[in-house]
DNA sequence: GTTGGCACTCTGCCAGTATGAGTGCTAACG
DNA sequence: CGTTAGCACTCATACTGGCAGAGTGCCAAC
């Protein structure tokens, strides 16, 4: 059987009704909210033609169909209308990025909100990856007689610090001395090439080595991905609002996978050269995630990807509004964090 | 009427069944599980008389008994065994803190987690509070040539940093100069006393005010106490461990009023000179968990209270497990934090 | 190809009924 | 007088059959 103009068009207005509704629909329905041309009949002949494609089905005899999720792909890959934003919504999500915000920290955890409160979706945002980067200094600052602070300062303004305790009779003169040795044999190594530049130092340096080690351990820590650092969630409340999560097992069981952030981390570190995936129900790698749908895109600052988000939803997510919006907030995104990384104009 | 031994005797068991069950306890069922002298009939008796006095109700005729919010009351006043932990259990408790902890944070989540997953509730902790500790020192660090890090430090080991702008042409000699007058004004300032120095300084100094009001005002920002930042949540997940929360709708509402952090700020800002309270149902304050139980501690170090943490359950909550894990908790908090704030022994 | 008609199926809802758990009351017992 | 057995009563729960409504599939006619 061929796939009509016609059957499209059922097909993507059964879509569109099951996104917003979250009930099967019938013939009869469909037509008067649809297509008041034809008769029930037809509708019925044609939604059969559909499910044996394998588009629709239906949960009883009596019911109405609802889309497959062969029907959401065909959806998301060919028929969905991306329709821009409107301005409010655009003057929305600008307003969440409005506040002044001098770390990623923030900048992340804000997307992070904006994400979920505009797609009423649970929102998962990664941080900037530091691999993705090129260290420009370390600088070590003496806090107290038995503290010091390690600053790993990057070309893309993600500076990440460290506390280390130091013995006594370590003065800030030789903390400097470190931190230029540090920065000379570092500067322009990208994150992941630092640990070969550490085994060729360990040789070289004899003196001191028990501090040196340290600082070294800290470096090392900082610099290396983290799940429970670099994922962050939010909206997870947003979970309560989807029927087809009443089932408070359901649930449970969602909120307590993603909790490990394992997942999440994963989802969002696998790269696509597409500015955004969608993956539909089955077709996600991890189980616990099956039965929702996933879209996610990367935020890249002069060009240079750094990180990504998305957001976890139900299948009959309101794909022709996220994507947009993911779009949105990723340039929000871009913007902030050049804004933070660069130099800046001087106020004027 | 009087709540003779053996009324007190009986409803202590009921109480002690229904924080295991969750289900009313007839008379029969009484009899066979507690009470194996006595007839279902003079149970029922007892009982009847328990409800009279309000400490018991049968959610309709033939149902068994629960006990009410009074009973709880009297249960954690008079009639409550606190079992000492089992050793594995104040074992569990120290693994969680066994790991390298250098920042206050770490702390704090890591406390988070052992809380709810050792009680089994949701968990809060109050970070450490600036109000309480004394300023050490100000450290100003040029991080860029066009951005700085002013660090905060307190007399108990609490380090909290800011980034702010600065124009170019501010050397690190410039800095230090700012950083040593900070110092010597704030020094030994309690944070809420702060804002008067500042005061003081505005007139004194009249060059480079731009700058001078960035660093203050960032100073101000990170001093004060904020509830986004300094509650955290954990456990939220253990909601869906209980029957009574089976409600998707009840459980979704509670979940929601604990994000915005308000209310557990408020629930954990509260002092009283108690080492532990114990808020059961309507005696709770805020509307929204007056169906839940709260207990809270507070953790010091070296005597002076720092901050405080609690969990947030069913009112059929284990009080007797769930305060001696506080008490332990609290323990190794203090342990941590001093560890972290005090001077070290130099590592031998 | 489209449509009306019709038999069929399945869910959801309702009322009715049986069951069982548990109560309160009363009268009898030690 | 406290304790107990007995009994009538209440109410939630589970199951039943019946009925209405939504929707389908198929067939025959247009």
């Amino acid at each position: 059987m061929e796939l009509d103009e016609r059957k499209k068009a059922i097909l993507q207005a059964i879509i569109d009704d099951y996104i917003v509704t979250g009930v099967p629909i019938g013939s009869q329905t469909f037509c008067q909210k649809y297509m008041k041309g034809l008769s029930p009949a037809t509708i019925r002949n044609e939604m059969a033609g559909l499910e044996q494609m394998g588009y629709l089905a239906h949960p009883h005899t009596s019911a109405g169909r609802v889309p497959l999720e062969k029907a959401y792909r065909l959806y998301v890959d060919r028929m969905m209308r991306i329709s821009p934003l409107k301005k409010s919504e655009v003057e929305l999500i600008c307003s969440y990025f409005a506040q002044k915000m001098d770390e990623v920290e923030q900048v992340i955890s804000r997307t992070a909100s904006v994400l979920s409160d505009t797609t009423n979706c649970i929102s998962m945002v990664l941080a900037p990856q530091l691999k993705l980067v090129r260290i420009k200094a370390i600088q070590l600052v003496l806090v107290t007689e038995d503290k010091a602070l390690v600053l790993i300062i990057t070309d893309s303004g993600i500076i990440r610090d460290a506390f280390i305790s130091i013995s006594s009779g370590i003065d800030a003169g030789y903390l400097q001395m470190i931190s230029n040795m540090l920065t000379e044999k570092l500067h322009d190594l990208s994150t992941s090439e630092v640990d070969e530049a550490f085994m060729e130092m360990s040789n070289s340096i004899v003196e001191h080595t028990r501090f040196f080690h340290s600082v070294v351990d800290a470096l090392r820590e900082k610099i290396q991905p983290s799940e429970q650092r670099d994922v962050i969630l939010g909206g997870t409340n947003n979970i309560f609002k989807y029927p087809e999560y009443y089932d408070i097992r359901k649930a449970g069981d969602l909120l307590q996978a993603l909790e490990t952030k394992d997942i999440l981390f994963k989802l969002l570190s696998k790269d696509s050269d597409m500015k955004f995936t969608i993956t539909i129900g089955a077709e996600n790698e991890y189980e616990q995630v099956r039965d929702c749908s996933v879209v996610t895109a990367t935020y890249s600052v002069s060009g240079r990807k750094l990180g990504s988000f998305g957001v976890i939803g139900p299948i009959r997510m309101n794909y022709g509004k996220v994507v947009p919006i993911l779009g949105c907030i990723g340039s929000c995104l871009n913007e902030m964090l050049s804004g933070i990384g660069e130099p800046q104009r001087s106020s004027k």
